[in-house]
RNA sequence: GCACCCGUAGCUCAGCGGAUUAGAGCAUCUGUCUUCGGAACAGAGGGUCGGCGGUUCGAAUCCGUCCGGGUGUACCA
């Protein structure tokens, strides 16, 4: 494409020294195989009708020779035909084993921040987004030419570390504990919370302030205090750590909340000192950001000295400012946290940290109420958790492929797909509105359709021992959607990179598996009476949109089976 | 109140760096089928793109405004 619009740009150029940038589409094709509306965006600065520039544009294309047909069409389109050889040849020039890559980040370090779950409870949907959508950011960073660092920053201090305790010693023991393990200790989360509610609405904080003194405690050392949170942290993050190998996801680094505490509080005083913190009469300390337009101050600490959020994100930013420059940083969060990220990023600015800080924020995960209205996924009213959601896909898998010769690894592969592609059917922003159809939705636009149409590929190549051919006398007529869809790659990696739009591969992705089931309902590659060179050059098609299946698959964190 | 997000087919969602006839999946209906693997393919019906106004030769797309829904708005994370 790029070759293509360069064409136009310097036709653009010779007629009417403009530099315009031209930009391509892809029109109904009765009209063309790609088409550009340059010639009304030129009317004005040229002074001509738009018609009249379209057709002296299109002379010129023609004398190109590039193009096997070039037409005006409407107010001022140019239609282009290009021939299928000539794409052909085209794709042939382009590729190479990293097609679909670029260097676009120039070597530049970026940290993706994900899944960052909190131990408070068990690993849920509603880190299913931030999981998901942040491996498929890395990974798109990494493919684009950036250094790539990852890290799980867990949510392992402040406030679920003093309902736990409260809870624990409130509603549950040792025995339960060890039998229940994580699950035990959301029951004591939710439990507790539910209680410290009727607490706040009856007036009282007898339990709150038991929360708040087991925060202090843990703070000042206590060791008590630190015994139980070792002894919960360990029983979560055990937990968190199988449900992101069965996810297939990791990170570099996991500096949770609780390494940050410390630095935090120092961090703090330092501001303090600066003069860019002010402490209130109450203890508290804060950050005015009124120069950056936000009116709300900035909590850094609260009034009893426990450190909060913001507290260690200060210290985050500042720690991997001296540990490695970053020039970017993505937190992969929620979109509760708009307006915490827009005063954290503030605050960063007002520090003199130059790095480029995204909050890449998801659309919620939503479930239907009885009356049709949409609400929030939550804890209160019962969450769909990580583990469950994964055995069902499991079974729902296993349950198609019975009776045939699939591995388990493939079931798993399928099912994990099914999952993830269904989180990027949507723009990220997205609300999505839970539910196991969807999620496991298996035909249609899907994760496991995506993955059949590469199981057949690959069964056909495997079958069939592509060889080097001499293709000169073929003209790739029957193929030519899917060499434009393979054409169409880079790009969309490019875009789906730049934007942080995991969903646009996915959406690429399912317009050619698309592309490829209908080709071969119509065109035998390895049967019936085909030429060996017509075998040949199909089979050499296929195999670059093997390649093209399994890259960008993998770009969304999902793995093409062997057999499904 | 203010800030941000959303409103496109019965449902779930694309499209929104303007442009030739607004798309996909699911659901409904009809075909294809002794398959290089049917988790497939071909086709049908179904839409005042929330309302109004503006910019433009041209608006689902940009701007304004109103309506409807969601989220957030310092001692939670």
């Amino acid at each position: 494409m790029d070759k293509i619009s360069k064409i136009i740009q310097d036709a653009v150029f010779k007629l009417f020294e403009s530099e315009q940038t031209v930009q391509l589409s892809s029109p109904d094709p009765q009209f063309g195989d790609y088409s550009t509306n340059i010639a009304m965006q030129l009317a004005k600065t040229v002074g001509k009708n738009p018609r009249e520039i379209a057709d002296s544009l299109a002379d010129k294309l023609r004398e190109s020779g590039e193009f096997s047909e070039v037409s005006v069409a409407g107010p001022g389109f140019i239609n282009l035909r290009v021939s299928a050889k000539n794409l052909s040849d085209l794709l042939e020039q382009s590729w190479s084993e990293k097609y679909g890559e670029n260097k676009d980040g120039d070597g530049k370090t970026v940290i993706v921040e994900y899944p960052s779950p909190n131990v408070a409870k068990p690993y849920s949907v509603g880190h299913l987004r931030p999981g998901n959508q942040g491996w498929a950011v890395k990974r798109l960073m990494e493919a684009t030419g950036w250094k790539v660092i990852t890290d799980n920053h867990i949510g392992d201090y402040g406030a679920p570390f003093g309902i736990w305790v409260v809870g624990f010693l409130e509603f549950s023991d040792d025995e339960k504990l060890d039998n229940g393990g994580v699950y035990e200790l959301g029951r004591i989360y939710i439990r507790t919370k539910q209680a410290l509610k009727d607490e706040a609405t009856a007036g009282e904080r007898q339990l709150a302030d038991q929360v708040q003194e087991w925060l202090l405690k843990l703070e000042n050392g206590d060791t008590e205090a630190q015994e139980y949170s070792r002894r919960f942290n360990e029983i979560s993050l055990a937990h968190i750590h199988e449900i992101m190998n069965r996810m297939r996801i990791s990170t570099d680094l996991e500096l949770g909340e609780a390494f940050f505490a410390p630095k935090g509080k120092q961090a703090i005083q330092d501001l303090l000192s600066k003069g860019i913190a002010i402490q209130n009469p109450d203890g508290s300390v804060i950050v005015k950001l009124d120069e950056y337009g936000i009116d709300v101050p900035f909590l850094v600490q609260k009034s009893n000295g426990t450190a909060l959020y913001s507290t260690t994100d200060i210290a985050t930013i500042l720690y991997r400012e001296s540990m490695w420059h970053p020039d970017r940083v993505i937190y992969a969060v929620g979109p509760e946290q708009q307006f915490y990220f827009t005063q954290l990023f503030a605050l960063a600015k007002k520090l003199g940290i130059k790095t480029e800080l995204i909050h890449l924020w998801f659309g919620m995960i939503e479930q239907i109420n009885e009356d049709g209205t949409r609400e929030k996924m939550s804890s209160r009213k019962g969450v769909v958790l990580m583990e469950e959601l994964l055995d069902q896909a499991e079974t729902r898998a296993r349950e198609i492929v019975k009776g045939r010769d699939v591995s388990d690894e493939d079931i798993k592969k399928v099912a994990l797909g099914a999952i993830k592609f269904s989180d990027f059917m949507a723009d990220r922003r997205t609300n999505i509105l839970f539910s196991w159809d969807n999620i496991f939705a298996l035909s249609g636009f899907s994760g496991p359709y995506v993955q059949y149409a590469a199981v057949r590929v690959n069964k056909i190549l495997r079958d069939n021992n592509p060889k080097y051919a001499e293709t000169e006398s073929y003209d790739f007529e029957p193929e030519k959607t899917i060499i434009m869809k393979l054409l169409d790659y880079p790009e969309v990696v490019k875009v789906s990179a730049r934007d942080l739009e995991p969903h646009k591969v996915a959406s690429y992705l399912y317009e050619l598996a698309k592309d490829l089931n209908r080709y071969y309902e119509q065109t035998p590659i390895a049967t019936g009476d085909v030429s060996d060179i017509e075998k040949q050059a199909r089979l050499g098609i296929l195999k670059k949109a093997s390649h093209v299946f399994a890259h960008g698959l993998s770009l969304l964190g999902i793995e093409v089976p062997i057999r499904m």
